[in-house]
DNA sequence: CCTATTAAGTCAATTGTCTTGACTTATTTT
DNA sequence: AAAATAAGTCAAGACAATTGACTTAATAGG
């Protein structure tokens, strides 16, 4: 009514959103479950078997699901079972890191096609967005010798990065990050690449690979927590990624906590006990080495004064973050993954078991409270990549919802 | 294919789930907005004017809106706003607490209509039952009398009591909460009273009032730390309240931390220390008695060593807690609120300024980052009663998707 | 004061998507 | 060989949002 008061909504939505919808189950289905065929979609989404056909012969003209052969499965017509297309879709993934970046090249399924990997030059973005730019053009290069058809069908990029974003910053920053954190990164990207970009930062990254290809795979309620060079913790929270009012749900390194045996009530950052950047410090070891998982690999291997003080001190915040995160959050399982050696990731959760009693002592589990998911340098940049993938194919509320070009919820 | 494999899928939606996410979203804006002209929603909403008109109308039909006088708003022709018909759905709500049960009508702008109360006796649902139905009947006869068309807009009951819900059962448990909390309570309440019933812990209780009538009203991403006898928080995010996997979502009182100046690693629940329950014991209160919060506030006016020590733990833990909240949720605010004396809530709030620095410290905030919200022993039952609400009129992702008759998502 | 402009809201036809119920096809059971 | 069962198709129908022209009612401006 009047002519410019801010009227607060949120957006409807119509045959398009119900469609796009519907098309997402479909696809959502076929990748939990390998192969359906059209009865089995429909008994699965409740949608009618005429309506699977029609949207089924969509999804094959587009090229996204191929059907396989026949199986007979006892009396009856005998069904055909359909799987998605690896080809039908690819997405690059760009993680930039204090002083590396990497690009992975995913296909609809998740595998991984190319990898790329560079130094990030000192001098935060002024200097590095151009290496950023040439590796991931290389990247795209690459993939498009392996899968030719690549370049009609990139969904997008994913980029990832440690947040938190848009907080003032830090006034001791070695690598620049703070710089990086409040760049205008994804239109430098959308432009410089004419692709659609979005943004996470590392934990949720990690928790978008593990939702896709890993330990949560089907798992509508998970925690990843992400132990890299800082720590964080991906939320997937009804099937979706959860980010919070400004994208930085999860920055649990950030929670203010008492050292063990702490007398004084002296909070300090989680991640200052359990992280790779603590143990660094304790081993004296320089984060920028590009040997430095190995290194640490090798040092964890053997008994190590410093390395059981540091698996004390992070197991001691780790057990207890786990127990607050499970009381929080009630999901179905714990993951914990990160960029540190595998070696060390089990060690590790051996140390953290017995976990502290929490809510998650149920009788009917069905999944461990605690699992190890991907410990790689990659995983960061891995599930980059599947964030376009995911928001392009994922059923999600947001897309039924139709957009308005002006002003956001 | 195979018979009786299980095939894991989300639901689709069709025509049906657009219409009823379309006319959630026309009482949400209007609830939000107070009133808005068709035009106004069709803007807001992204939907067409023409389908503002149709849904409009079937909303008048049906008694949901009502239009007001045609205003002028400068140039062009007057619009005629529209505003929600408090009279046009009614709900009961149901808090089972300790040693007393509550009951609450509300109408669908979330007015108080009817209110009643009785004693628990002890034995659990084994006979309590029968004085919980009784005072049900009690508050709908009530709700009849001031609202004689409540009894064909009843939308559906909601229950209310301290969580978690499914776990083995506490040693020491005076009061049968384990009882309650296992026994099949949504069943009893459904075949007793023929309304459709929704269960709740009373932290999401709580924050469903402050999301339909409170702090949190219109706030899309808000945490609610419910300080009562225990200690829980409800979760606001995208908008809906986050159950978790089984309900159990928010139980932060039973998050095990080290008290304050703690030299032994011997976590303890945080409730132990931030409740009304560790007041009362600290006080040497019997918290089954009516006028405890009376006493309460008494003796919190006066200067009082005990309640001194008292707040010096709890301030302790809830700045903790709302440090961490903050940096795991990334939430637009957090709302203080319980079944507490106003009086002390305010000591409480005024004793944890300044709060712990998280990525809270933002300067683009529009909201505070720690509000007061309902101080008040009726705050569970009131979001007992606005759940029904919520459930029926709140766009939720839900609400979209086409319901089976068997197993779940 | 009159006309142009602007905005709210309606009308009637159209479109897109899912649903319905009957039908065809292919297999196993009896 | 017939009956039963299940997968999948066909064609018409139902439903809800969209489109574009139209009506109504106000203000702005010459």
């Amino acid at each position: 009514m009047n002519d410019m008061r801010l009227i607060r909504a949120k957006s409807g939505t119509n045959q398009e959103g119900t469609s796009a919808h519907n098309r997402r189950v479909m696809i959502d289905a076929l990748r939990l479950n390998g192969q359906l065929s059209r009865a089995d979609l429909a008994r699965a989404t409740a949608l009618t078997k005429q309506t699977v056909s029609n949207i089924i012969e969509d999804l094959e003209r587009d090229g996204l699901v191929e059907s396989l052969e026949a199986v007979r499965n006892g009396r009856g017509q005998p069904s055909t079972p359909y799987r998605l297309v690896p080809e039908g879709a690819f997405a690059i993934g760009l993680q930039i890191d204090r002083h590396v970046t990497r690009t992975i090249a995913v296909d609809l399924v998740g595998r991984v096609l190319a990898r790329g990997e560079a130094n990030l030059p000192a001098g935060g973005p002024a200097t590095g967005v151009r290496t950023i730019l040439e590796l991931i053009e290389k990247t795209r290069r690459d993939l498009t010798e392996i899968a030719p058809q690549s370049e009609d069908r990139l969904v997008g990029l994913g980029a990832a990065m440690p947040g938190p974003f848009g907080i003032e910053a830090d006034d001791d920053d070695p690598w620049m990050m703070a710089a990086w954190q409040n760049f205008p990164l994804l239109e430098t990207l959308a432009t410089g690449t004419g692709l659609d970009v979005g943004l996470q930062n590392d934990a949720a990254a990690a928790a978008t690979a593990e939702r896709m290809v890993g330990a949560a795979h089907g798992v509508d309620h998970a925690i990843c927590i992400y132990l890299g060079y800082g720590l964080g913790a991906g939320l997937i929270l009804n099937g979706e990624l959860y980010r919070g009012a400004n994208g930085n749900a999860g920055e649990i390194g950030m929670i203010l906590s008492l050292p063990r045996g702490a007398s004084l009530d002296e909070r300090t950052p989680l991640e200052h006990r359990a992280s790779i950047a603590s143990l660094c410090r304790l081993l004296d070891l320089d984060p920028a080495d590009p040997e430095l998982y190995a290194h640490i690999d090798a040092i964890a291997a053997g008994p190590d004064e410093r390395v059981r003080r540091w698996l004390d001190a992070a197991v001691f915040e780790l057990r207890a973050a786990v127990q607050a995160l499970e009381t929080i959050f009630d999901p179905q399982t714990v993951i914990l993954c990160g960029g540190l050696p595998p070696g060390l990731a089990r060690l590790l959760v051996e140390a953290m078991i017995p976990l502290l009693p929490s809510i998650a002592d149920r009788r009917d589990r069905s999944l461990p409270r605690l699992q190890i998911g991907f410990t790689d340098p990659w995983a960061v940049a891995i599930g980059a990549a599947a964030e376009p993938i995911s928001r392009t194919f994922d059923p999600r509320f947001s897309a039924i919802l139709k957009t308005r070009e002006h002003a956001a919820v």
